[in-house]
DNA sequence: TAGTCATGTCACTATATGGTGACATATATC
DNA sequence: GATATATGTCACCATATAGTGACATGACTA
């Protein structure tokens, strides 16, 4: 499992992706995140945050009895770049072939 | 589920990373992919093409016994230009949060 | 020091997921 | 028509995942 699967994988999760907005306008505390969800409880949040963690997209600062949350976009970038840019360099032949095909079928494809 | 969360569930793969890979130099049959991921049986790779086909990442034309894979990089932009940008948007201000927290700390950020 | 508050950890459950083999269908080829 | 080939479908298994409640730890506060 290299460290862009797990990144992948932490952003595969719906509830993942919106702590991770959560995140983007300003560090939380476990508790206020916990607060911002209430269709789940602690411990689900807490084992997003650990799976985000691990992905290196969260970043955790201890400070006394609170545990502050930051997010970290720099792997997403990182992801970004690699693997996102590489596919979209191939969307305009892509899209050539799909135009070309398209004219036989009836139906349009997916947008 | 909505079209976004198939997605990024799709995408949240590596061995179906790895056929968008494949496909994304050019179309190729379910055949040729079976060939190409010695590891996996063929009807392991038809379920993760029904997943990107679900997606809307991967479009299919039938002809004759054989079942051409396209890939389809307009979603792929679409949700790396409305997510990903959004949370790169935060770059600059969520990096300065870090840097200044992190000179309280003596381990440094994962990259 | 006693109580509370926020977080950490554990055991457990239900469901989703990735994977497989067996069999069915449809098309090209002899 | 008989056969090989490529794809489609089904039932099944093992494991991963998301979620929960109960309990433990550790820090602030009266």
């Amino acid at each position: 499992m290299t460290n862009e699967d797990l990144i992948w994988k932490a952003l595969g999760d719906p509830t993942r992706r919106a702590l991770l907005d959560d995140l983007a306008s300003e560090p939380l505390t476990t508790g206020e995140l916990v607060a911002k969800h209430s269709d789940l409880c602690r411990t689900a949040v807490m084992k997003h945050l650990g799976v985000l963690e691990d992905a290196g997209l969260v970043v955790v600062r201890r400070e006394g009895r609170h545990r502050w949350n930051y997010i970290n976009p720099v792997p997403i970038d990182r992801v970004c770049g690699r693997w996102i840019h590489g596919q979209v360099r191939h969307l305009t032949q892509a899209v050539n072939r799909l135009k070309s095909f398209v004219e036989d079928q009836e139906e349009p494809w997916p947008q």
